[in-house]
RNA sequence: GCCACCGUAGCUCAGUGGUAGAGCACUCCCUUGGUAAGGGAGAGGUCACGGGUUCAAGUCCCGUCGGUGGCUCCA
C-alpha cells in the first residue's frame, strides 16, 4: 500500500496495515521519537492506529522548541484531561466523568461530584497527575460494536457517558471507542473517540487552573458539573512561559490600567455595572465621539436627542418588553395612575418615533438618525465585568430608514463605516460573524420569508464586498439578522463590539411608512448600526489594545512639561502656556522631585511626550523632547514641536514628532 | 441568577484565636537635580457590613453586600 508524506514523496509497504508509528520508524529514528500522533487524510489520529488503506500521512511530532503546532497540543491536552480525570476519580471515587475536551490554551473536564473540588485541591489532583505521567502508561484504545459498548457503559451506570455514546451512534458511529491508560481490564479507561499520545510520559508538564460549575448540556435547568480546568505543554518552560503571558494580559486588563491611570471608576453605593467616567476616561469618550459624529456628519446622518424613558407602552410595541423583561429594570409605576415608564433598553423606539413624527416621501430616504444614546439593562449579577458589560451604557447608535431599494447600498456603506472605524484604532484581530435566526426555534418575529430575503442580503452585500466572516445561526435579534464585529479581549474573552443589523420587524410592528413614486404608501426597512458597540465597551477593548498607551489624538494628558528644578519653573510655565494655547493637553509636573523621579511617574501614566526643561532648554528657546516609547529625542524649538506634535494629532497618530 | 474563590491603609499585599504591619502613593522638612524612583519625618485602619462561637475573632461559623473566574444569558 502506498502512503504518501506531505513533501508529496510516496512510501510503499508490502504488508497491510501499517501505523502511523512505522512510517515515521521507515523515514527516521528520530522522526518516530518525536512523534506523538499522525493526520491521516486531514484527520487527526492516534500513532499506532492501523491504516488499511492507502492514504496521506503527516506525522505530528513534539516540538523541538517552543509549545508546538495546534494538532501536537490538542493530542498533549486532551490526554491530559485523561489523567486529571483519572487523578480526580483516585481521589473521590464516587465522581462521574462526563465530557473533557481540549481548548485553546488547555482543557478541562466537566465532572458530577457533590464534593466541591477547591482551589485547595489542585495541589492533591496535581500530585495524582503526576503520579500517572510518571508511570509512564500508554493510552490503549479498545472498541465494541455499539451494542456491546452499550452494554458495557450500561453496567457502569454514568448516565452522561451512555449519552455521550447515543450521541454518537445516533450520528452514525459505527463503533464505540474507549481509551485505557495502561492495561485493558486492568487500568482507568473512559468513553472517548480519542486521538491521544501514545503515553502519559509524554506530558511534559501541565497545571489545574481553576474550578467553575457548569450544566450538563449547557442547561441551566440540568444537572450541575464542577468544571475542572488545566493547560498542559510539552516542557515546563513552555508552560511557564504561558504563565507569564498571563501575568503580563493581566497588566493589560482594563480594569487594572483604567484604575491605574485613572480612566473610571464602579463604585459599590451607585451600583454595580454602573460606570463613573473620571475626567482622563471622559476626555478619551468624548474624542471619540466627536471623531464619529464628525465622520458621521460626512455620511449624511443627522444627530438627534431622546429621552433616557418612555412609557412602557412604547416598548410593548416595539416588541421589547415583555420579550426581554428580564433583563430589564423594572418599570417605573406611576404614584396617582396605573401608568408605567421603562428606563430605555433600547434607541430604536425613540428613532422610529422621530421618523414618524412627519410624513416621509420616497425622496426624503434614506433617512439615517443618530444618537449618542444610553440604555440601562439589567444583566445578571454575575455577568458584570469592568467595563465590557454594565448595566448603563451609551451606543453610538443609528437607525437608517430606506426604501427595499436602497437596503444593500446602505448596509455596504454602514459596513464601510465600521471597517473604516476600526482601522482608524489599528484593530487587526476583528472576527465578522453573520448572526442568523434558527430556523428552528419561535422566538424570532416577523415573517420567515423577509427573514430570508434579509438574511441574504446581508450575506450577499458581505461576498461582494470581500470579507471573510462565519455564520451563526440563533445568534440574530429577535427582529432581524446582523453581522457582528467580535473582538477578543486581553484574556482572550469574544466581545462583540461593532453591529449592524438589517430590521424588516420594527417598521411593520409601528406601521411606520412613506409614500411611494407611485403614490401609494409604503413601509420603510431599517438598519440598526453602531460601530463602536457601546462606549463603555469599546472603551475597555481600547485601553487594552493600546495597553492604555493611547495615540496621541486620543490621550488624555498629551504632553507633560518637566521642569529640571524649581528654578526653570517660569520657563516650564512659558512653554505650558504655549502648548495650551495650541491646544494641546498638557500639564506642569513642578513637583518637587528629581527629574528621574518625574519621568518615571510620567512613564507609567502613559502620557505620550514629556518635555523636559531647564537652563539649556531657556536659553536656547527649547525643549527637551522625550517620546513615552522612543525614550529622549533631543531638543527642539518650542514652536517645531508644537507644529509637529498638531501634525500627529491631525493624523490619528501616524505619524510621530522628528528632532 | 447558579457554583467556587476572594474582600486588611488610596494601591499592591503580609498577618494560621492573644497589643493591626510593609512597600508605593499622600503631607511636611532637607535636597535644586538633564532622561525610568535623592534623603528624612509624619499622617493614614469600626480588618466590607451584620450576627454568632470564644476569656479573647482580621483569623472560626452563619447571613448580607461587593469583586474575581467560569456556567447560563446578552435587543
Amino acid at each position: 500500500m502506498r502512503i504518501t508524506l506531505p513533501d508529496g514523496s510516496v512510501k510503499e509497504f508490502d504488508s497491510s496495515p501499517v501505523t502511523a508509528r512505522q512510517v515515521a520508524e521507515s523515514i527516521g529514528a528520530g522522526l518516530a521519537k518525536a512523534a506523538v500522533g499522525a493526520k491521516v487524510d486531514g484527520t487527526l489520529t492516534d500513532l499506532d492506529r492501523p491504516i488499511t488503506q492507502d492514504a496521506e500521512l503527516a506525522i505530528v511530532t513534539k516540538p523541538r522548541k517552543g509549545p508546538g503546532d495546534a494538532d501536537a497540543l490538542y493530542l498533549l491536552r486532551h490526554s491530559t484531561a485523561h489523567v486529571m480525570a483519572e487523578a480526580i476519580q483516585r481521589l473521590w471515587p464516587q465522581a462521574q466523568l462526563a465530557y473533557g475536551p481540549p481548548l485553546e490554551t488547555g482543557f478541562y473536564y466537566d465532572i458530577a461530584l457533590d464534593t466541591p473540588i477547591s482551589t485547595d485541591d489542585f495541589e492533591k489532583i496535581e500530585a495524582e497527575m503526576k503520579k500517572i505521567v510518571e508511570e509512564n502508561r500508554p493510552f490503549t484504545r479498545y472498541e465494541l460494536p455499539p451494542e456491546d459498548g452499550m452494554k458495557r457503559l450500561g453496567d457502569e451506570g454514568n448516565k452522561y457517558k451512555i449519552d455521550n455514546a447515543q450521541r454518537a451512534i445516533d450520528g452514525g458511529a459505527d463503533v464505540l471507542s474507549w481509551y485505557v491508560t495502561g492495561e485493558v481490564d486492568k487500568n482507568w479507561e473512559d468513553l472517548c473517540m480519542g486521538p491521544h499520545v501514545p503515553a502519559t510520559g509524554y506530558i511534559g508538564a501541565f497545571k489545574v487552573t481553576s474550578v467553575a460549575q457548569s450544566h450538563w448540556h449547557g442547561d441551566i435547568e440540568s444537572d450541575k458539573f464542577q468544571r475542572v480546568y488545566g493547560t498542559a505543554f510539552f516542557s515546563q518552560a513552555d508552560l511557564d512561559n504561558y504563565l507569564e503571558q498571563l501575568e503580563q494580559a493581566r497588566q493589560r486588563d482594563h480594569r487594572v490600567i483604567g484604575a491605574k491611570l485613572g480612566l473610571f471608576a464602579i463604585d459599590e453605593q451607585v451600583g454595580q455595572g454602573l460606570i463613573l467616567w473620571k475626567p482622563k476616561g471622559a476626555m478619551v469618550r468624548s474624542l471619540l465621539q466627536d471623531f464619529l459624529q464628525q465622520e458621521l456628519l460626512k455620511r449624511g446622518y443627522d444627530v438627534v436627542y431622546t429621552p433616557h424613558i418612555g412609557k412602557i407602552d412604547l416598548y410593548k410595541t416595539s416588541g421589547h418588553y415583555p420579550y426581554y423583561s428580564d433583563s430589564q429594570f423594572p418599570p417605573i409605576k406611576m404614584r396617582d395612575s396605573e401608568e408605567e415608564y421603562l428606563l430605555k433598553p433600547m434607541n430604536c423606539p425613540h428613532h422610529i418615533k422621530i421618523f414618524d413624527s412627519e410624513p416621509h416621501s420616497y425622496r426624503d430616504l434614506p433617512i439615517r438618525l443618530a444618537e449618542f444614546g444610553t440604555v440601562y439593562r439589567f444583566e445578571q449579577s454575575g455577568e458584570l465585568t469592568g467595563m465590557t458589560r454594565v448595566r448603563g451604557f451609551t451606543q453610538d447608535d443609528a437607525h437608517i430608514f430606506c426604501t427595499q431599494d436602497q437596503v444593500k447600498g446602505e448596509f455596504r456603506d454602514t459596513v464601510e463605516l465600521v471597517q473604516f472605524v476600526f482601522n482608524t484604532f489599528g484593530f487587526e484581530d476583528v472576527s465578522i460573524r453573520l448572526s442568523l435566526r434558527d430556523p428552528d426555534s419561535n422566538k424570532y418575529a416577523g415573517d420567515p420569508a423577509n427573514w430570508d430575503r434579509a438574511e441574504n442580503e446581508l450575506r450577499e452585500v458581505l461576498a461582494d464586498m470581500g470579507i471573510p466572516f462565519t455564520e451563526a445561526a440563533g445568534e440574530a435579534a429577535f427582529y432581524g439578522p446582523k453581522v457582528d464585529f467580535i473582538v477578543r479581549d486581553v484574556i482572550g474573552r469574544p466581545w462583540q463590539l461593532g453591529t449592524v443589523q438589517l430590521d424588516y420587524n420594527l417598521p411593520d410592528r409601528f406601521k411606520i411608512e412613506y409614500v411611494d413614486a407611485d403614490n401609494t404608501r409604503k413601509q420603510p426597512v431599517m438598519i440598526h448600526r453602531a460601530p463602536f458597540g457601546s462606549m463603555e465597551r469599546f472603551m475597555a477593548i481600547l485601553i487594552e489594545h493600546y495597553a492604555g498607551a493611547f495615540p496621541l489624538w486620543l490621550a488624555p494628558e498629551q504632553v507633560r512639561v518637566l521642569p529640571i528644578s524649581e528654578k526653570f519653573a517660569g520657563y516650564a510655565e512659558q512653554v505650558v502656556a504655549g502648548l495650551k494655547a495650541a491646544g494641546l493637553r498638557t500639564t506642569l509636573d513642578n513637583s518637587n522631585e528629581r527629574v528621574n523621579a518625574k519621568i518615571k511617574v510620567a512613564q507609567e501614566q502613559k502620557v505620550p511626550y514629556m518635555l523636559i526643561v531647564g537652563g539649556k532648554d531657556e536659553a536656547a528657546g527649547t525643549v527637551s523632547v522625550r517620546e513615552r516609547a522612543a525614550g529622549d529625542l533631543g531638543a527642539i524649538p518650542l514652536t517645531q514641536f508644537i507644529e509637529q506634535a498638531k501634525a500627529e494629532v491631525e493624523s490619528h497618530g501616524r505619524q510621530t514628532v522628528k528632532v
